[in-house]
DNA sequence: CTATTAGTTCGATTCTTACCGAACAATAGA
DNA sequence: TCTATTGTTCGGTAAGAATCGAACTAATAG
């Protein structure tokens, strides 16, 4: 496995969020991650294969929303709360607040 | 010219406004709106084709971000606002702000 | 009535993305 | 050491999106 890179604070762009978040199924992780607080990949439970959700996890990794962190066998996921308040504040809790409204 | 058709409230999801604003020149055309207010399609001076740009506001209308009135010989696009603002609370505002911001 | 202006629509191309199964890697446990 | 378990990576496919130029439409100006 190779090691996974993260992007800094600033390295964040506000169109990379956007577009993570864009599809319901990064959504969601995101919204569960934010509620229920790190989760690892296989505990969420969607109805896809898991090179897909792989994929999913990469793109949120990539666009500096979530943080993984091996631990023994499985990937602990978290969403990078503080680092994007700072970034662009209220972004996060707003867009979250919007998927729980809908 | 077919009729626009424009989403209700309602039908504004919250991953089509995402995904709508996730493109920088979408952004760029929000941001601006958001703070000149209305603007004819070709008072944006993109480096881009007519079409090109026709079908970026095509889907900032689709997604409910954009409206757009005839008004003579030219289009009049302004942001819908308030809609947004009773849909999803804070959210154009934060994400324009991260715009900014960057 | 013709020309101009402002956008839209169409057809085509190229790039990107979502998705899957199969093979691989890393760790933990028997 | 063998075997699960958990994810990643690879190769491929199918669908979607960004882009363009050309043809079209609608309104206005001359």
């Amino acid at each position: 496995m190779r090691q996974k890179i993260f992007p800094t604070s600033d390295q964040i762009t506000i169109t990379g969020v956007l577009y993570a978040l864009s599809d319901p199924t990064r959504l969601e992780i995101a919204r569960q991650l934010a509620t229920e607080g790190q989760k690892a990949c296989c505990e969420f439970g969607f109805p896809i294969s898991k090179s897909t959700l792989s994929h999913h996890f990469k793109v949120l990794r990539d666009a500096g929303v979530v943080y993984t962190r091996t631990e023994g066998t499985q990937s602990v996921n978290s969403i990078r709360r503080e680092e994007l308040e700072v970034r662009f504040p209220g972004l996060l809790d707003t867009i979250l607040q919007a998927a729980t409204a809908q």
